[in-house]
DNA sequence: GCACCTCGAGTTCA
DNA sequence: CTCGAGGTGC
């Protein structure tokens, strides 16, 4: 009640008007204790007890005070955040104790190494040395001083004994707080932790970064040592740090006998301490934590790269003492990273169906979350430039979605001179055609139809599993067939003669059979999938359904002109025009006749929809990985069914299926609050509709 | 003319 | 998965 009153009546008060001194003076102390509560609240218990809006009217009237009366502001003031520009570079501070850093276990065998010599050096049996497990937060490390419970200075880790002074910047994370809570605590008190970003944040400055044209941070981390490290903290301000602290400088002061009650003493007075923490006695229970957070810790806020184990009793800790470098008494486990530099060896061009030069980047060889990276595509020819990556560099890779190797960076730093510039070519590195780049477009392009590399890809692609799928017809055979000049042409395929295969290699009598049975199979596949097979641009696999259900067979679709075609929903001028090009060219017109004269289907069918459709109009979503059926049954189970299955979630989408490990097409359906739905779910919604 | 939603095309590795 | 580009609707 009395505090709801005291609230009011500072969110009420007009400070301009305030006039009197002494009412000044009372003012900016309640002022500061609520703000300085709110902030304790909103950071640390992650509850806030007033609204954005109420905290920043509550900032004006104190600032408005503070500025009548500047002998007022103390450097517990939550104004203070943001103080007077520092003039030069920082100050370098000796630390009153040195700053170690851990000794780094890899794998099971070096942490159990690392456990084996703690009960050795101790003289100890494994269960009676309790360990404490942390999350080994991916920042940057600072140390605290807090000087009769106010916040004194702060500094970076820098070399372990000398750090740089960077108390400006520090002061304006809000989760640091100016004024501790409990009274009873040391005079001097120093505590350690980890400013870090969080991803979200990190991925807002990086776009901000981007849209001004300057260069993006490669990760949080560096996000957040850039950010503590800038001159004018203004910019850190910006930037939403956050801090975790996991630790004090030995204190006699301090009766505090482990390493778990100085977590919760921390938690106590006010700090932010990381509440994913637990104790463990044992290899067993210590793996047990770690694997618990091999998948899980990528659901938080902030990055981690390992996990941090120290033994819990301070009066071990001491007898174990430390090397020069490391404490004997903790170690990090470290995840395999899931970003590795490397070095470009080579940047090559491909050629795909449609002529697309891509440049792909030839890397020496990483392991990177599970498998061993050898190239990563740089897009185009304008992420090539914006990347800056030169053959020889150093670069930063990663994988995008778990999968996808991408390269984040170059490491310019690390160039000696030799590194030489890639340029697109002028012609096409297969055929020696010229090649364009049409205006307002980003890809370049091979100019010929003949294109060997595009034939190649044309023929892959009509083969594939999504368009005609002709199951042992992969790249290598077909590469093999046409060199071997037995096929020229998608159509080709269908004049292949068991003597034909039987001369690539390693087709013997049963594997040949196989190939013509696939072959001959494809000749009935729907219409839809002719035209998506046939390669059409801007017609992929959704156009082609809307074709063929808008055309009873092929020879229609020829004759339809470009006013008819631009009729049909979701068919523009673009598309039109492609598809009416297509039709007038000589070599294609020659394919058709031949898939014709093999009697491949050019008829459209009507598909039947079920009459009680149960999903009409609905629009899917699937991510992760289905067990009981595939994707794309899954999706002609949902389509019998009157719905459509889209490729990413907008707030249009109706349902979202989700299988295991799904992506971020959850967390998407979660922000729109789409429904999400099992396999099992679909599975009982269509029987309740049979 | 712009915002929003989809689609198309290219890519990697086990 | 990501990017760029096409289509639709305001």
């Amino acid at each position: 009640m009395e505090e709801n009153k005291i609230l009011e009546k500072l969110l009420a008060t007009d400070t301009s008007k305030v006039a009197d001194r002494k009412d000044a003076q009372s003012l900016t102390s309640e002022l500061k204790e609520e703000l300085n509560k709110h902030n304790y609240y909103y950071y640390i218990k992650d509850a806030p007890i007033i609204s954005d809006a109420d905290y920043d009217r509550l900032m004006k009237n104190l600032q408005i005070l503070e500025g009548k009366f500047p002998d007022l502001i103390t450097d517990d003031s939550p104004t203070q955040r943001i103080g007077a520009t520092l003039e030069g570079g920082f100050k370098t501070v000796e630390h009153g104790e040195k700053m170690l850093s851990l000794q780094d276990a890899f794998n099971y065998d070096e942490l159990k190494d690392f456990l084996e010599r703690v009960y050795k050096d101790l003289g100890l049996p494994e269960d009676e040395v309790e360990f404490v497990c942390e999350l080994k937060i991916d920042g940057s490390a600072v140390a605290l001083v807090y000087e009769d419970g106010r916040f004194a200075s702060g500094a970076t880790r820098g070399d372990g004994i000398i750090g740089e002074d960077i108390t400006q910047n520090l002061r304006t994370i809000k989760t640091i707080p100016l004024k501790l809570l409990k009274p009873q605590i040391p005079p001097r008190l120093e505590v350690r932790g980890e400013v870090y970003l969080a991803k979200d944040e990190f991925e807002k400055i990086n776009m901000q970064r981007e849209e001004e044209g300057l260069a993006t941070f490669a990760n949080p981390r560096n996000a957040a040592a850039g950010s503590l490290r800038q001159i004018d903290h203004k910019m850190t301000a910006q930037r939403k740090l956050n801090i975790f602290l996991y630790g004090a400088a030995t204190n006699p002061n301090l009766s505090i006998e482990n390493q778990f009650k100085l977590l919760s003493f921390l938690k106590d007075i006010g700090l932010r301490v990381n509440p994913n923490i637990r104790k463990a006695t044992g290899f067993e229970q210590i793996k047990e934590y770690i694997e618990n957070w091999r998948d899980r810790r990528r659901d938080l806020q902030y990055e981690t790269d390992g996990i941090v184990i120290k033994v819990n009793k301070f009066a071990l800790q001491q007898r174990l003492g430390q090397t020069s470098k490391n404490p004997r008494w903790a170690a990090a486990f470290k995840y395999p990273p899931e970003q590795q530099t490397t070095k470009v060896l080579d940047i090559t061009v491909n050629v795909g169906r449609t002529g697309t030069l891509t440049p792909v980047a030839v890397l020496q060889p990483v392991r990177i979350s599970g498998s061993t990276v050898s190239h990563a595509t740089l897009h185009n020819e304008d992420e090539l430039n914006r990347k800056d990556v030169r053959i020889g560099d150093w670069v930063l890779v990663h994988k995008a979605g778990e999968i996808i190797p991408e390269i984040i960076m170059s490491i310019k730093e690390r160039r000696n001179g030799t590194e030489r510039e890639f340029k697109m070519p002028a012609r096409c590195p297969v055929c020696g055609s010229d090649v364009e780049r049409p205006e307002g477009e980003v890809a370049i392009r091979c100019t010929s139809l003949a294109c060997p590399a595009q034939q190649f890809e044309r023929i892959v692609h009509f083969a594939s599993k999504p368009a005609m799928d002709i199951d042992g017809l992969g790249p290598a055979v077909v590469e093999k067939l046409l060199n071997k000049k037995i096929i020229k042409d998608s159509a080709d395929i269908y004049y292949l003669k068991y003597e034909d295969i039987a001369t690539v290699e390693n087709f013997k009598e049963k594997s040949t059979n196989n190939l013509l049975d696939a072959i001959d199979a494809s000749k009935s596949k729907p219409l839809a999938r002719l035209l998506f097979a046939m390669g059409i641009r801007f017609v992929g696999s959704h156009i082609a359904d809307v074709l063929s259900s808008n055309y009873e067979n092929l020879d229609d679709l020829i004759q339809a002109s470009f006013e008819d075609l631009s009729k049909i929903y979701e068919i523009g001028p673009r598309i039109a025009e492609s598809i009416t090009t297509f039709f007038k060219q000589d070599q294609n017109l020659k394919i058709i006749e031949k898939l014709k004269a093999a009697k491949v289907n050019f008829g459209s069918e009507i598909k039947n929809i079920s009459k009680k459709a149960a999903f009409t109009g609905k629009i899917f979503v699937l991510t992760g990985k289905l067990s009981s059926f595939t994707r794309d049954e899954a999706k002609e189970i949902i389509e019998k069914f009157g719905g459509r299955v889209v490729s990413s979630v907008s707030k249009n989408t109706d349902m979202v299926l989700v299988g295991e490990d799904p992506g971020s097409k959850l967390d998407d359906a979660k922000k729109y609050e789409i429904k999400t739905i099992s396999e099992e779910d679909l599975k009982k919604m269509i029987e309740s509709n049979d």
